[in-house]
DNA sequence: GAGGCGTGGCT
DNA sequence: TAGCCAAGCCT
């Protein structure tokens, strides 16, 4: 509600100059191809949940060659996955995109589903990648809400340094409201409005010389307010349960047989942190303990 | 709704 | 240097 009094201008008169930036701008990414399809759309979208483009690029490639439909990726043990993620962290991800697969194989015929809620029916799926899939995939019209288009919003409409924490509802009424109201232009609006956010009006550091809506960003003609609420959420990472996981499923990574207790013993020398890390993995699915002490990425 | 969950580049 | 940050999801 305050959010939308922010803005004096309607809210069309921001989708020509967004989408004309991002016609000369956008990056030549290989999911953004028509080759890539639907399955290449939804597999980008989980490596990219947290993760940065530059090292999602070659996974991706590897990963599309390897399994260029669901049903490939399906037929393999879930482990293979989680080996293929390599180093792009949360590799719970790479399970889940498993798990995916495998229900589209089963109860999709083996085709991405284009209905929102059946895409969020899916492990891993939550309404970001629900609607980045229907709108990227598909050409539908959604509310693409991720972080570049929250503060692209917070910032040009709202006023704000940064968004919330948690995404609002009064967000999620902007976001509509500012939707074109054409499917395809929906869909460009929502790629156009990521990248502005992921190219020009970064988190850090924005260039509001390169950004085509400048004349109308309610922040930058506040004077660029520092932002106020609480502190963004750190993430802290040295010394948790997190950095031993990483370590541990390393080295399961890399061998290539069951791995004895001892191996793994090495990466850590705290044993209580060590075995709740690894009961942890045991939990989350992502290692396969066998008798004896010995471990292994997941066969099923 | 807060907290857990990887990894590495950048400032 | 030590955070900060990167197309979130799940419990």
């Amino acid at each position: 509600m305050t959010a939308m009094t922010a803005t004096q201008t309607p809210p069309a008169s921001l989708h020509d100059p967004v989408i004309g930036w991002f016609e000369q701008h956008a990056r030549d990414l290989p999911w953004r191809r028509p080759e890539a399809g639907a399955w290449g759309v939804m597999v980008s979208e989980f490596m990219l949940q947290q993760t940065p483009v530059s090292r999602v690029l070659p996974v991706y490639e590897q990963w599309l060659a390897r399994w260029p439909r669901p049903a490939d990726l399906a037929a393999e043990p879930p482990g293979e996955a989680v080996r293929a993620w390599g180093r792009l962290g949360y590799p719970r991800r790479a399970l889940r995109l498993h798990g995916a697969a495998q229900a589209i194989t089963e109860r999709h015929g083996g085709d991405v589903p284009s209905e929102h809620g059946q895409l969020l029916a899916l492990p891993g799926i939550g309404e970001y990648t629900a609607a980045a899939v229907a709108s990227f995939a598909y050409g539908q019209r959604h509310a693409v809400l991720d972080t570049n288009v929250r503060r692209v919003f917070a910032r040009a409409a709202t006023g704000i340094q940064y968004p919330p924490n948690a995404t609002t509802a009064a967000e999620r009424k902007l976001a509509r409201a500012l939707l074109p109201e054409e499917d395809e232009r929906a869909a460009r609006w929502a790629a156009a409005t990521m990248e502005l956010g992921a190219l020009v009006c970064t988190a850090k550091n924005e260039d509001c010389t390169q950004c085509p809506i400048a004349g109308q960003c309610a922040w930058r003609l506040a004077g660029k307010p520092a932002h106020q609420g609480p502190p963004r959420r750190g993430q802290t990472y040295a010394g948790t349960d997190r950095q031993v996981r990483g370590r541990l499923l390393a080295v399961l990574r890399e061998a290539v047989a069951p791995v004895p207790q001892s191996a793994l013993d090495e990466v850590w020398d705290e044993p209580v942190q060590r075995a709740r890390a690894l009961d942890g993995l045991v939990a989350d699915g992502l290692v396969e303990p066998l008798a004896g002490g010995q471990y292994r990425l997941p066969l099923s």
